[in-house]
DNA sequence: ATTTCTGGCCTGA
DNA sequence: TCAGGCCAGAAAT
C-alpha cells in the first residue's frame, strides 16, 4: 500500500543545542524528521513555498520545545501518507502520548484495536517518519524495559530524560 | 534474575 | 511466500 513517495519535497535544518535537524516537506506538510547527522542535504537557497516557510517557523518552534523536555503547541500539519494504513493508525496514536507519559507498545497495540499486534507496533514506530515531534520515544517494552529505537538508543534515553524519565 | 523459545502480526522483497 | 523486526509471555536456566 506504499503510493508515490516522490512528492516535490522541500528540505531545511534546523539548528538546535543538539545538533542540526533536516525536516522535509511535501505539498501538504512535514513528512520528514531526521536527526542530526543523518545524510544532511541542506539546501537553504530556493524557492520556498509561504506556507513551507510558516510550517517550518512552527516545525523549529515545536522541536526546540520537545527537545527541552516540555510540551509542544501548535504542530505543523504533518504529511504521514507515505505509511501504510497499520502505520499511520500507529502514529497517530502515539500523539496522544502526552510529555512525561509512557505506554508500552501492547498498549498501543490495544489502543488501535489490535491487542496482539504489538511486535508489529515495534514496526511502525521503527518506521515513524518524525521522530521526537511524533514521539515513539514514549513507547517502552513490557516489564520496564527500553525497548529499541531506530535513531540510536541514546536519543530515545535523552529524549525521555529531558521529560523526566529516568532509565 | 536473565536467557531462550514460542507465538502472533505487519512489511518489503 | 518468507524472513525478520523498537514485542510479550512462558519456560528453562
Amino acid at each position: 500500500m506504499k503510493t508515490e513517495t516522490r512528492q516535490a519535497i522541500v528540505a531545511l535544518t534546523i539548528p538546535t543545542p543538539d545538533g542540526v535537524f533536516v525536516a522535509r516537506y511535501s505539498k501538504d506538510g512535514l513528512c520528514r524528521l531526521d536527526f542530526p547527522g543523518k545524510t544532511a542535504d541542506a539546501e537553504a537557497s530556493r524557492r520556498i513555498p509561504p506556507e513551507v516557510r510558516h510550517w517550518h517557523s512552527l516545525t523549529g518552534l515545536v522541536l526546540k520545545t520537545a527537545l527541552k523536555g516540555r510540551p509542544i503547541g501548535e504542530l505543523p500539519p504533518l504529511d504521514l501518507k507515505a505509511g501504510t494504513v497499520f502505520q499511520q493508525k500507529v502514529w497517530k496514536c502515539l500523539k496522544r502520548i502526552r510529555t512525561g507519559q509512557t505506554w508500552t507498545y501492547g498498549e498501543v497495540a490495544e489502543a488501535i484495536g489490535s491487542k496482539t499486534a504489538f511486535r508489529a507496533v515495534g514496526g511502525a514506530c521503527g518506521a515513524n517518519p518524525i521522530p521526537v515531534l511524533v514521539p515513539c520515544h514514549r513507547v517502552l517494552a513490557a516489564n520496564q524495559r527500553l525497548g529499541g529505537f531506530s535513531g540510536g538508543l541514546e536519543w530515545k534515553k535523552l529524549l525521555l530524560q529531558r521529560e523526566g524519565i529516568s532509565m
